[in-house]
Formats: structure tokens, sequence, C-alpha cells
DNA sequence: CAGTGGATGCTCT
DNA sequence: GAGCATCCACTGT
């Protein structure tokens, strides 16, 4: 089942904890998503927080696209954008269980261990061949293609990584017990 | 394993 | 010029 527009157009809080366990594929390469941190317009650590930039114009909608941003000059990242026209929210996508086209990814990323060739957001947009021209692409058509989950998981909950602001909320979400995490979950799901 | 530092490009001050 | 929603190689236990 393709997930929809719609499906997006709602709180980042009530989406993001939904990604887990759905699949994502950009040109047929992909897998399971395992790990996603919700952002959203009132929050220090968003690229949104200080309003719309030319570089985060995709961030503020539509819902159900992707916005895609360089990280510390190297990396790029996916985030998949929620709510509707004007707020901006987003999740990003930071781990994957590889499950599609893993010769492809490990052509991308050079001969690696399974466990890491999607085990990061930087590391994921590389073995998917996610760049900025991927920036602004609606998620409900080629190349990408979004599956919704069967069941619902278990999903451990956690504070977000790699940032110094709002570092206190619980924003995090992973697929328990997932050995494709970019980091473990602090012990038992509930906190982190 | 844990901790550190460099690469690298762009935005904002 | 500082600061990043990162990753990897390298060090030291």
């Amino acid at each position: 089942m393709q997930l929809r527009r719609e499906f997006f157009a709602r709180s980042v809080h009530e989406v993001a904890p939904e990604l887990i366990g759905a699949t994502l594929l950009y040109d047929g390469v992909g897998g399971v998503i395992v790990e996603v941190e919700a952002y959203d317009q009132d929050d220090p650590a968003s690229h949104a927080f200080r309003g719309m930039t030319p570089t985060t114009v995709s961030m503020f909608g539509p819902a159900g696209h992707a916005y895609v941003y360089r990280s510390y000059g190297i990396h790029w990242c996916l985030n998949l954008v929620c709510a509707s026209e004007g707020r901006a929210e987003a999740a990003l996508v930071r781990a994957l269980a590889p499950t599609h086209g893993l010769d492809a990814m490990r052509a991308r990323r050079g001969l690696d261990r399974e466990r890491s060739l999607c085990s990061g957001p930087g590391k994921l947009c590389q073995a998917l061949g996610i760049t900025r021209t991927s920036d602004g692409m609606a998620l409900d058509r080629p190349p990408f293609r979004l599956i919704a989950r069967e069941s619902e998981p278990e999903i451990a909950i956690g504070t977000r990584i790699g940032i110094t602001r709002a570092i206190e909320r619980p924003w995090r979400y992973g697929y328990a017990g997932s050995p494709f995490l970019s980091r473990p979950f602090r012990s038992l799901p509930g906190w982190g």
C-alpha cells in the first residue's frame, strides 16, 4: 500500500512514529525505515525555526514531498515533509534496514558491511543516490516509493542525535531492537 | 570499545 | 568567522 500525500498532511509528531516499519525506495533501492526524528517549526533545532530561506523552501510544504539538505558540507540528508502548507514540519530519515538493491548500495558506499550501509542519515542518502536534485520531489511518484507497514512494530523513543539546541525533546523514534540503527536506544523503550 | 579531530560547503552573524 | 539534523580514520585503553 502506497503512502499517499494525505498520510503526511498531519502533525509530524503523529506521522514520525508511524513511519517506523514503512519501506522507502529510491529508484528501486532502499529498505525498511528503522529510525526517524521529528522537527517542527517551533523547534530551535529545526532548519525552519528562523523562517524560510532559499535552501529550506521545500520544508515549508507541501506535505508529502522530500526536503534534502547538505550536512557538514559533505553529506546529504533526507526529510519527509509533513503538515500542511505554511507550516514547516518534517521527519528526518536516519536509518534503514536494507532490503532492495544491496549491490547498488554497496557499490555507492564502497565495500561495506550490510549493517553499515544505511545506518545514518548521510549514509542512507549515499546508498540510495539521493542528492540535492531529489529536493522537493513528490514522495508518491517515481523515483520515490513509500510502502506502508503491514504490522505495527514496537517503537523505541529517545532524544535526537547531533543537535545542540532542544536536546531534551524525545522526538527520536526507532524500530525496537533493530541492528540497523545509527545508534542504539537507551535501555527500555519510552525514554532515551 | 570510547574519545578525538579533520574534511568540507553553505548560512547566518 | 562561527556553527552546523555527519562520517570516518585514528588514537588509546
